[in-house]
DNA sequence: TCTGGGGTCCTAGGACCC
DNA sequence: TCTGGGGTCCTAGGACCC
């Protein structure tokens, strides 16, 4: 006697996948838009996503604006919206939820939901739950979803795709060789352009062909993460759900491109300063601090050329930053080279603990930077995100202005430390300067 | 894939230790 | 410094994901 189980699907996991989620969730808040073809990514000058309709006109992902257009000239063309999306993303998790609380909170467009053992409770057997499900998405959310049910997740992701937009497609473990041998390598979760060449050369074309390997000869020519892809190809489940929610990060990065591109040293300090400001408010709202970071500056031909640099100390102030950076940044920036983005990481992330006071008052006047930028982040909150800035980002700030980027440079902005140039800024501000 | 932004994990190899 | 075995930590770089 089985409850949750049974020799089709050992386990049974969902895989939750919203169509085309971002545009989606654009006509969902606004009705006039259904029908309509429509694109975000406005802000970013690329598509971020796109309808259907859109994507039947062959935009993709990635594409220039205004290659899009000409594909398609009618599209409504909008801003992204996070706060939006993650509303909507936050009704999908909680319908889920209504049959497992056993819910894996993917990505803002996506789950994973484990309903073993489930049937009783739901009353319903497993491809009869995917069903309700989809059907409880699509009607309350007023957009569509694709699911796979399967007996692990890498089976599931592929249910999913099978059928897209507004698909649910079952893979019963008896059925799934018909599926696999119809399906490139390259389709796998987490094997990528890399991987499938390899594979390619073992005679590994279609899915089914890697499932069909022996385990020795998958253990001596694959590393660890496609061994454990085989093994869930297979119906042996690997990979768990996953039910905490995230509670930290390992690293944060903030990366942005300007056009056209630039070789004034000044401007191009400028965008990486205003990066690490981002980063550090980021690294601040998660009450984390780093040790060690990483900046570069991205040419024109799409070369990276960058610096990793080991601090003193944690610090989550970006003027530590910005400092260091200073002084290193002369080396990898080259006169007379075009730069068309700058980024910066902060690694070696770890919890703000709080600091002990020392003999020689360091300490002091760091705490004091610190109830500053306490203030900063509630004026933030408040009053959107570039109230206050460093003096040192004041260029791109000036430059985001000019294109009109959300929330840059407002009414009310002031310059929370005065005094120029990248060069000039290798002074720290005093506290006496602050106020 | 003519190219935006934000992440994670794994492995090989070196340094260092007993 | 002619040479055996085993362990840990760190780093650089690769690969992949949404």
């Amino acid at each position: 006697m089985t409850w949750g189980i049974s020799a089709s699907f050992p386990h049974a996991i969902l895989h939750i996948d919203g169509d085309s989620f971002f545009a989606a969730c654009e006509v969902a808040k606004d009705p006039r838009l259904r029908g309509k073809p429509v694109i975000t990514g406005k802000e970013r000058g690329i598509v971020s996503a796109c309808t259907y309709d859109v994507k039947a006109r062959g935009v993709k992902r990635g594409m220039k604006l205004g290659e899009a257009r000409k594909l398609c000239p009618e599209a409504v063309i909008l801003p992204s919206d996070y706060e939006t999306y993650s509303l909507f993303s936050e009704r999908m998790y909680e319908i889920v939820r209504r049959y497992t609380p056993a819910v894996e909170e993917y990505s803002i467009d996506e789950c994973f939901a484990d309903i073993t053992g489930m049937r009783r409770v739901n009353k319903m057997n497993y491809p009869e739950t995917a069903l309700q499900i989809k059907r409880e998405l699509d009607t309350e959310l007023g957009m569509t979803f694709s699911i796979g049910l399967s007996a692990t997740k890498v089976l599931a992701k592929i249910g999913s795709k099978w059928k897209k937009p507004d698909g649910c497609t079952a893979i019963p473990l008896r059925d799934a060789h018909k599926f696999l041998e119809k399906l490139p390598i390259c389709s796998v979760w987490g094997i990528g352009p890399n991987t499938a060449q390899y594979l390619n050369k073992y005679g590994v074309r279609s899915i089914q062909d890697l499932v069909n390997k022996e385990e020795t000869w998958v253990t001596a020519m694959l590393s660890k993460p496609y061994v454990e892809i085989w093994h869930e190809l297979r119906g042996e489940m690997t990979y768990e759900i996953t039910t905490e929610r995230k509670e930290s990060y390992r690293s944060i990065s903030k990366t942005k491109t300007f056009t056209p591109p630039s070789r004034d040293q000044k401007f191009v300090f400028s965008q990486l300063s205003k990066n690490i400001e981002n980063a550090c408010i980021k690294v601040r709202k998660w009450d984390l601090s780093t040790l060690e970071i990483f900046f570069f500056l991205k040419t024109q031909d799409f070369k990276y050329h960058g610096c990793e640099i080991k601090l003193s100390h944690h610090t989550n102030l970006p003027q530590d930053i910005v400092r260091t950076v200073a002084e290193y940044f002369p080396n990898v920036f080259k006169k007379g080279e075009f730069y068309r983005a700058t980024g910066i990481t902060l690694m070696k992330l770890k919890k703000h603990a709080p600091v002990q006071l020392d003999l020689f008052g360091a300490v002091h006047a760091k705490e004091g930077l610190k109830q500053v930028f306490e203030s900063v982040d509630e004026l933030s909150e408040k009053y959107g995100k570039h109230v206050v800035f460093l003096g040192s980002s004041f260029e791109a700030m000036k430059f985001g202005a000019h294109l009109g980027e959300r929330g840059d440079l407002p009414e009310r902005a002031t310059q929370l430390f005065k005094g120029g140039t990248a060069r000039r800024r290798l002074a720290i501000p005093s506290l006496g300067e602050v106020r």
